[in-house]
DNA sequence: TGTAATGTACGAACCGGTGAGTTAGTTTCC
DNA sequence: GGAAACTAACTCACCGGTTCGTACATTACA
């Protein structure tokens, strides 16, 4: 059996020796070099060997903190979408009117992808393998997020005040924005290679940022005019 | 040296005897099985011994016809690109007014998306590599595609008539159908695990569908009022 | 002194790729 | 028409490097 490490959760209580907290911070590291291997390289093409070769620690270490090249995976994906929601938690539309807010949200969405392209990749890779990782992760089955929350109460406060006039669901609107941000990240390559253009070059992403926060507001506006 | 087959054109001549026939067939069915291997585990997740293993064929006719896993693999993304080039081809909505054409491209889209969940996961492998193998075949780079085209054509009708209002891009309004559509597919295992909502079944499907062509159409009418 | 952390070296399976020879369809030449 | 020559298509056995994972000895710390 492979013994595990001392500190199985993942915060730093306060009674920590330095040693615990040298460990926790080795522990980090490995998983700092681990995202970026996985990312740019897919499940099966990241080499464990090459994530120890990138750092101080020795491939033994990996091992002992984390068991297996999948543990190491999965917790890999559980710290980026640890990330991904503490960025949602600080998003703060509730004083904006509907339409601004859901503008100002798509719109920080858009800078949320564009800024964590690492993260793209790992969920484009995570679902290759059908999310057969991540429902292996207590900590990540069935999670949800809170812009859930937040696009309910603009839903609702755009109804109410006339603003919006299409009736819509908020997993579907958050999807909505999701997916543009996402495919502009996650395909800039092949979209690049087949249109020649570069999709994260700064006048095409000002110019994308600006048409997501339109094409939702659009959107939710709807019905303009009968077909 | 490996020597190379015969037909080094993919393009069945005329006066082919029934020997090459076969191998050419033979070579058929090694790009169908390599495409759901490779789309199943990505290109370093993929088994040449597999893709074998699922034949009549051996590994060493692999790389007989191939030369190489990754020739293998471009071979593979030539051919689905090439089926997509088709489809696309086979768009027919000059008959219709811009917002019916516009609806009626993205209903379409959404359904080639559906149908064709292999070509998805290989787009997405291959942005993982950062298109490296498309840039190397010279099938498949500075491609472009017919449906641009059609959009511009649709737009300019439809600012002429004056159904549209937003001055849109072919490129940018290709991007915004697509990205919805591929999303959906591509995500569906992540979207699903985490929000336990199944976006590839029925009710979903159909609901989105109708999505995708509300939305280019709401965002293209546009301008409805200002901010 | 006991336990957590670490270094070293290695095992064993896996996996892409190949050398070398064989079979059988096609063409050539009389 | 048919034997001989040619070669594309195919089989079999095998190699060598890679890669995840571990056994075991050792060090540093509480």
């Amino acid at each position: 059996m492979t013994s595990q490490p001392a500190t199985a959760s993942n915060v730093p209580e306060s009674g920590t020796t330095e040693r615990q907290r040298d460990a926790e911070r080795t522990r980090a590291e490995i998983l700092e070099v681990a995202q970026q291997e996985f990312a740019r390289n897919g499940y099966a093409g990241a080499r464990v060997d090459e994530i120890a070769a990138r750092m101080r620690t020795t491939k033994r270490m990996i091992y002992y903190y984390f068991g297996s090249k999948e543990r190491l995976y999965i917790a890999v994906l559980e710290k980026a979408y640890a990330e991904v929601r503490g960025m949602e938690r600080g998003i703060e539309v509730e004083h904006l009117a509907p339409i601004e807010a859901i503008r100002t949200l798509a719109e920080l969405t858009f800078d949320h992808h564009d800024a964590h392209r690492d993260f793209i990749k790992l969920v484009a890779i995570e679902n290759i393998h059908q999310a057969e990782h991540i429902r292996k992760s207590e900590a990540l089955a069935n999670l949800g997020t809170p812009v859930l929350d937040l696009i309910e109460a603009i839903l609702d406060a755009g109804m109410a005040s006339g603003d919006f006039a299409t009736e819509a669901d908020a997993i579907d609107v958050h999807m909505l924005i999701s997916s543009f941000c996402f495919f502009r990240v996650a395909n800039q390559h092949t979209f690049g290679a087949l249109f020649g253009r570069d999709m994260a070059a700064p006048e095409h992403r000002d110019r994308l940022r600006r048409m997501v926060g339109e094409m939702i507001v659009a959107y939710l506006r709807g019905q303009a005019t009968g077909t």
